[in-house]
DNA sequence: CTGTTAGCGCCTTCAA
DNA sequence: TTGAAGGCGCTAACAG
């Protein structure tokens, strides 16, 4: 259950009669330190908490000097259980192979640095139990925060703040029924961004391809944004619409889903319709670029249109048209909330919805 | 200097007068578990620590009741404290952005569950500065091991063990004058394999682009190894080879680089030599592919080959032909070595040297 | 089988 | 300006 097994650890202690060169030598301690320093432990305290005002120049100097000498290292374990606070926060991804994960930790990173907090990077791969074990753990270590981007967290592995949870603020999704601060992507305005500059290449016959959806908040909001735009009244009657559920996690579930989404295409080239899919991000898009690339060759663009949301790297090279997300600031905003609760601040639940940037490249040509 | 800085935190304590809701009650502690449990904290540590045997049934029916009542979950930094072994184990990353790290974050993520640690991932972007830094501050929160694969770390930020250092283990790349396990690839067979698969293809001038490589070994042997193959007895006469060094860390130096490799291209051209190029990795064939498409048009692979060492999803849809590198094994692999050390095991310095494995596609045609 | 005691390394009154 | 003492939450001898 817990992760730490540790039953039969054999605790390999140094052997005294061993010639080894110093066997293991132990760490030093504050209590070295103030010994070598010739005085108590309070003053060398003080002195790591930089309260160097109160300290003799003469003391400080011999501090200074003993510290150097034993390469102490403060320890933040003993730290953090003392003052009841560790700067530790934790940071819970659903999937480090997204590129978008990636860079929203960079952002998370940064302002961690700035703020003086070490991130607890959990990635848990998709997989809805590893978030659940990975809360947990979070929680024994008692991270100060937690920042979550997942798949499957419940409103109960995450109680709200009020009820003695930890603060925790969302990243990309919402968790149903948990009052916490949201941070991520405007979708409706990034969809319809999207959908406006399909329509402006012409396209009328859109198709969104977007993984299972209803337990995945801005998964949602997409696909409504999509067929909000697209039915939209200036557009309404001249624009074909559809949505296909592409499932990535479950690979017998995919080929069905690319055949159904094929059997459209055909059906629109014989409408004489122009189609084009809108995916609703990176993974989707990869997925898709693949299929069509095998299909209809590397012309696939002539065929059909593809945009996406997530502006991976390899977009560019594959010619991709993309929405782009302020992926780093999401991660640095992400932070800022979290810290604000941490430091005690109390406010109604924020969401911050960052603007989409549209990035054309050849694969919506028209 | 130290990330914690926490001058000037407000330490807001819970207003008693508040008429909120329970302000903040604190988490159980071990004792509160005792109390409810009408035992001492010893037989909940035993509880604990599963010694289940030496408690009678009605005490651990009890104990039982009692944690779950208060939602308890054992604090690991005091475990930690007084065990003197927290269970984690630093991870140091010099680029999260490169998909071959977070493979291995997942051979090391999927090893240290097996074996019951908890990874402290620290992601150095590529920045000689922050990885000293993270190797300092794994050091304070007491980390078991660090696996690193860094930049520009030195044997000085890394203490051999002996000398009272971390146990450490590298990967993909040594550390000059570190004395410690490495796990990797076998880069001089990697590096043969692509040069014989670009040979049977028909390409008789070859140039291996790779990024500086005086201070990171695996790029060295890569190079070396792709000296060595073409100088091979049976090829030495007919086939041409160089090496382009490629700085992506310099976008102003990038582009110099990519002009000489065009020249390179145009002279053999001109000879009638049929040209392929040979990344060293991943962020090296990206760079190269969008250049080469930017030049040749999508039909670039009719112009120049390509072969790189490294398997990112993008290479299936660009079409490039990669050595594939068994990432994950590498990750798990390097947890198991540090596993060893911190268990006690104190053997010479070891390596491991993976196979690649080559995939074929259409970006060495011929 | 169960509880008492003494710290792990550090911070924090409190008194000198 | 300095130091001694107590305790954060937990484990590990010792006793009973």
């Amino acid at each position: 259950m817990s992760m730490g097994v540790d039953g039969g650890h054999r605790d390999t202690q140094a052997d005294p009669h061993a010639d080894a060169p110093a066997a293991a030598p132990r760490r030093a301690t504050i209590s070295d330190v103030a010994r070598e320093a010739g005085t108590g432990k309070t003053s060398i305290s003080r002195y790591l908490n930089g309260e160097l005002s109160v300290l003799s120049p003469d003391l400080r100097a011999r501090i200074e000097a003993a510290i150097e000498r034993l390469d102490y290292r403060p320890n933040q374990m003993a730290r953090g259980l003392k003052r009841g606070r560790n700067r530790l926060l934790g940071l819970l991804l659903a999937d480090l192979a997204n590129p978008y994960s990636v860079e929203v930790l960079q952002g998370v990173e940064s302002a961690c640095h700035a703020l003086g907090y070490m991130p607890l990077i959990c990635h848990a791969a998709n997989e809805v139990d590893m978030e659940r074990r990975y809360l947990q753990l979070l929680t024994t270590y008692r991270v100060e925060g937690v920042i979550v981007n997942a798949l499957g967290v419940r409103e109960s592995m995450l109680k709200p703040v009020g009820s003695g949870g930890i603060p925790a603020v969302l990243v990309d999704r919402t968790v149903d029924g948990l009052d916490a601060d949201v941070v991520g992507l405007d979708n409706a305005a990034a969809v319809r961004l999207g959908v406006e500059h399909l329509l402006e290449r012409g396209y009328d016959d859109l198709v969104f391809v977007v993984q299972p959806f209803e337990h995945v908040s801005s998964r949602r909001e997409r696909e409504a944004a999509f067929r909000h735009a697209t039915q939209d009244a200036q557009h309404a009657k001249t624009v074909a619409h559809a949505t296909q559920v592409l499932d990535l996690r479950e690979e017998d579930a995919v080929a069905p889903a690319l055949d159904a989404l094929d059997a459209h295409l055909a059906q629109a080239a014989k409408r004489g319709a122009r189609c084009a899919l809108f995916a609703a991000n990176a993974p989707v898009a990869l997925r898709l670029a693949l299929h069509l690339k095998a299909r209809f060759g590397a012309q696939w663009p002539q065929h059909v249109g593809l945009i996406a949301i997530d502006d991976p790297e390899w977009a560019e090279l594959a010619g991709i048209t993309t929405i782009r997300q302020p992926t780093r600031e999401i991660g640095y905003r992400a932070v800022e909330f979290l810290h604000e609760r941490i430091e005690g601040a109390a406010p109604a639940a924020r969401a911050a919805a960052f603007p989409g940037e549209l990035v054309v490249r050849a694969s919506t040509l028209g």
